[in-house]
This record gives C-alpha cells, sequence and structure tokens, in this order.
DNA sequence: CTTTATCTTAACGTTAACGTAAGGTAAACT
DNA sequence: AGTTTACCTTACGTTAACGTTAAGATAAAG
C-alpha cells in the first residue's frame, strides 16, 4: 500500500485538477503534509479525497461532505450529548439519501419508458419490441 | 384535477420562493400562460416543476434537468438519428444514475457503521446492541 | 376609500466551487 | 547552459442559482 501521493498523482487518479485540490486544502477539508512547499499527500488524504468526489457524484455540497467526513472521525472524547446530536445527523442524511434513491428510480423509470418509445419509433433493427394494442409485447 | 395554479400556489406545494420560480421562466424552463400580467400555470407547467424540484434533490444541474424534461416531450417529428442521439442521452443519464445509486449504498453503508460505533458508545439505553470480542452480538 | 394582500418588472447582490493568468522555484532531461 | 516539467503562491474572474431590495399595478376586505 502506497501511502505518498503527489497533487497529480491523485488529481489523476479522481480526475479533477489541481487547483480544485489546492482548493480543498484552502477550505480545510484535506490537510497534506509538506516537504518544503510541495504537498505530500498520505493515504488517509487520499481516503478523504475520495469521499468528497464521492460526495459531489451524489450531488453533495463540499460542506455536506464535510459534515459527513467528520463523523467518521472517531473524533474521540465525545459526551452522549454529542453522541446523540451525531446520531440525528445521521439519521438526517440516511433519510435525505433514502430519498435521493426514490427519486432516482423515479426518474430512471420515466427514463425507461421513454426508451421504449424511442425503440418503437425506430425501424425494428432487431427483434426487440413491438407494440401489439397499445401494449408492448415481447 | 385542478388545472390552474397561482405562481404562490406552486411556491407553498413544492416549498420554493416565487422568484424561483420567476427565474425559471427566464430561463425558458418554464412558459406558464399570462391572464394580463399574472403567470397562470396549467397542470403541465406544475409537472415541469415537479420534474426540476426532483432533479434538484438528486443533485441535477438546472441545465441536466432541462434535458431530461426535453427527453420527456414527445417533441413529434424526430429523424432516426435523433432519436439514436436521444437514445444515447438516454443511456448516459441511466449509467449516472445507477453510479449515484451505488454511491449512495456506499454511504449509506458508512452511516450504518458509525451508527453502530456511536450507539455502542452510548451507555446501554435499551436492550439494543453489545460488542462481544470486538464483534457486534445481538 | 384606504388598508392589506398578491401580483408585476427591473436590477443589483451573493455564495459556492472552482478557472485562469502571472510570476517564482527546483529538479530533471538534452 | 538552456529548457522542459512539476510544483508553488497570489489574486482576480466566472458561472449557476437564486436573494434582495425597490417601485409600482390591481383587487379584495374592512
Amino acid at each position: 500500500m502506497k501511502s505518498d501521493y503527489s497533487i497529480s498523482d491523485l488529481a489523476k487518479e479522481f480526475d479533477i485538477t489541481t487547483r480544485t485540490i489546492r482548493f480543498y486544502e484552502e477550505i480545510g477539508l484535506l490537510s497534506p503534509k509538506r516537504k518544503g512547499s510541495t504537498r505530500v499527500f498520505s493515504s488517509g488524504d487520499r481516503v478523504r479525497l475520495k469521499l468528497i468526489v464521492r460526495g459531489k457524484r451524489i450531488g453533495l455540497s463540499l460542506e455536506e461532505s464535510r459534515e459527513i467526513i467528520e463523523m467518521y472521525e472517531p473524533n474521540n472524547k465525545k459526551n452522549d450529548r454529542q453522541i446523540r446530536c451525531l446520531l440525528d445527523k445521521i439519521g438526517e442524511k440516511q433519510e435525505m439519501l433514502e430519498q435521493q434513491k426514490r427519486d432516482i428510480n423515479l426518474v430512471l423509470k420515466d427514463l425507461k419508458n421513454i426508451e421504449t418509445v424511442c425503440r418503437d419509433a425506430l425501424p425494428e433493427s432487431r427483434g426487440e419490441k413491438k407494440v401489439v394494442n397499445g401494449r408492448t409485447s415481447s
């Protein structure tokens, strides 16, 4: 397991620009070590970045990703009140994500319908589907 | 089925501001009728708005939502080339959404883990779960 | 007939998330 | 020696998606 990454290593791996990575550092989402003035990223930094990128794919803002990432850190020494607060936030996020899944499924369903309509409007390239009596049959 | 909505009707229903709705009209995402200078929204407009709001929930930009919405419109008179192009776009969107679902499931998995850790760190409020031998048991 | 609510247009302001350009350093080819 | 390559900082620019006054029209209610 490699444990040192340059900024362009990570930029290539996650298909983002170095500017983006520096920006994430600016706002405190990443805190790479330095060798002189050059950034040296650990595998921990890489994981954080992976979480950020994943967050973006599902439409989270950077602040939302930050919240989730901070949940990961066994930030130790939490009292019960803080833990309960965290549990609440986790619950909220879970609800949000479940809602998102439902929404995605709805859109997917719609896309499938459109797809079918399109295919039916196309000159039967293969024996895919035909419309009989206004209904789709095999 | 009601078929006329005021701007504030829709604003309330979808929990957005009237400014937002006017903005969507500005950029051509909505095209309500007018009665004098007052906007009158049809149930078709309402559906479009619903799609936009749903799109936002799953992290789509307005332009992405526009693309999808335009797919819905049986914009008629398409030639094969256009249909094939549309099918390609549909395919892309579907892939995107499937990827999003995978990502969401990953995050949900992580949240569940964090949740478990949190619960275990809390003074056993009820007979939930205990850690035995570093493993979760009932 | 004035107050209150709801609508309108117009236009400048704001925030997030970077993009882009300018200029500097240091190691590595040629 | 020169130049390409990869890194750096600083700082202004940009786009999306509205927010926020401002100023006025209209219509129902008291």
